[in-house]
RNA sequence: GCGUCGGUGCCCGAGUGGCCUAAGGGAGCGGCCUGCAAAGCCGUACAAUCGCGGGUUCAAAUCCCGCCCGGCGCUCCA
């Protein structure tokens, strides 16, 4: 059974999912005020893995990640620059959604637009009111009493004095809010800014009520797995829980949360000049080494990617594509998939995600491939070459398609003739060219091999 | 300041009481293979030690206490 690290026990705890085989998760995406940084990625990364692993292993899973697309963020930026809120955030919508498709994220199964649920808000907001756990202030909107949820503060780990101590040592609130902890549900109208109409007048979405509709609109109550980076545990998600459950509906049965990524040393978002954006990382060094990278650290540490972690990441993809373009010149057997390799990354997957130990079973039964395909055992060679293919599959790793060039391949014919004659003067200076046009050769004992370096 | 998570070789990182004489990857070095390369294989140095100091235990990187350093949170944030 998988195990996975519960914010709210906080603890490693068994996955007891509320239907038999089927998971449900609920992954907070990102406001769309800007391009996507790696940050991004990295969370979006972590239940792409995770609907990857639960399905393989024989779960069938509805993932929904939401995109957030009105806030003040939005509202201002917009502003500033003299376009429509939806304009601006229909504009970096698009462009997360290309570039994690880029980047090997599956589409999740469902991606709702918090504009798209203002209804659903506003009805839980009127629960809210009817269990009094909402209240009105005039001219400002309605807000959530903290009062309501019993255990509030529990994801932040902490009790709700401990929080207001907190709270009250920082900005005093200018609304007549009953307790500094309260937060606001609806937001009443400003001038020049986006409103809906509401039983309170008009106004929009306050803090969090979007997460909460989306979330059991499409999951329902109970849903199993709430997800996010772990700079949303606290208030974000602790503010989703309270506004569910104060309005009835139990929420999410677990919470997960991954880590924060740093860019060469430095916090993401103060760095300029470095790649820090997912699409200048993406340009820089390709998708795949980018998600070894990434999948190389487990999700709940911090991360550092550095220029040198990349370069790791970088040779371990070309350690992988090297062992598919040796299969693929050999004399390669259907078999089954190793199952000791399978048990062991299974085992390392279930244990909360463990992608580093499992991507160390993947290069070592690529070695152990490899060393097959040398005593010509190709039994083996062919196992671990199934093996392989899957384990990369779950891991989203999978080989990209074969290049393939017509001039190239006559240059490389071109050359084999000139090896046949033993005019080594001529072979060498067409692979020369080729190494000109960033190709090199692999000489196999099935013929030649070529790729882009 | 309070809470929380963490600090393992040159780099990334696994390991959470005995199988650790610390996995795996990258970079390094030597050998084999090759016309030469590339890829691959084999071997090998680098952690007498796992941030520092105490403690518990027959036994600790793993548990406890204190300290130092870093991430995140304390109503913008993946």
């Amino acid at each position: 059974m998988m195990q996975i690290f519960d914010t709210m026990q906080n603890r490693l705890v068994d996955l007891e999912t509320r239907d038999p085989n089927h998971v449900s998760i609920y992954a907070c995406g990102p406001t769309v005020y800007d391009v996507p940084h790696l940050g991004h990625a990295r969370t979006a990364l972590t239940y792409d893995l995770l609907k990857r692993f639960l399905m393989w292993s024989g779960y069938t899973v509805t993932l929904a990640s939401n995109i957030t697309d009105i806030d003040d963020k939005i509202i201002e930026r917009s502003a500033r620059e003299g376009i429509s809120e939806n304009e601006l955030s229909s504009t970096y919508t698009k462009i997360y959604i290309d570039q994690l498709r880029e980047f090997g994220v599956a589409d999740p199964d469902f991606r709702p637009l918090a504009t798209e649920y203002v209804e659903e808000m506003l009805a839980i907001i009127t629960q809210l009111f009817e269990q009094g756990a909402a209240y009105e202030i005039e001219g400002h909107g309605v807000y959530f009493d903290v009062d309501s949820l019993a255990d509030y503060g529990a994801l932040a780990g902490r009790t709700v004095n401990e929080l207001r101590e907190s709270a009250q040592a920082r900005v005093a609130s200018e609304e007549d809010k009953q307790d500094p902890l309260d937060f606001a549900l609806w937001k009443s109208a400003k001038p020049g800014e986006p409103t809906w109409d509401s039983p309170w007048g008009p106004g929009r979405p306050g803090w969090h009520i979007e997460c909460v509709a989306m979330s059991l609109h499409l999951l329902g109550d109970g849903f199993d797995i709430h997800g996010g980076g772990s700079d949303l545990a606290f208030p974000h998600h602790e503010n989703e829980r309270a506004e569910s459950e104060a309005s009835g509906h139990s929420f999410a049965r677990y919470w997960m949360h991954s880590a924060m990524l740093n860019v060469n040393g430095e916090k993401m978002g103060k760095s300029l000049g470095n790649f820090r954006t997912l699409g200048d990382a993406l340009a820089q060094y390709g998708p795949r080494p980018l998600r070894l990278a990434m999948l190389q650290a487990h999700y709940r540490s911090l991360m550092e990617l550095s220029d040198e972690t990349m370069k790791g990441a970088i040779g371990g993809i070309e350690r992988i594509d090297a062992f598919f373009r040796r299969m693929l010149g050999a004399d390669i057997q259907e078999t089954s998939i190793d199952t000791e390799a399978k048990d062991r990354f299974m085992s390392a997957m279930n244990n909360d995600l463990g992608s580093p130990d499992a991507i160390a079973v993947v290069f070592e039964t690529i070695n152990s491939g490899n060393a097959a395909l040398d005593d010509k055992n190709i039994k083996e060679a062919s196992m671990a070459l199934t093996t392989v293919s899957e384990l990369l599959e779950v891991l989203g790793l999978s080989k990209d398609t074969v290049d393939s060039d017509e001039e190239i391949d006559s240059l490389v014919s071109e050359r084999e003739a000139a090896r046949a004659s033993r005019d080594f003067a001529a072979a060498d200076r067409i692979r020369d060219i080729l190494k000109d046009r960033n190709i090199e050769i692999e000489d196999t004992p099935n013929g030649p091999l070529w790729r882009k370096i």
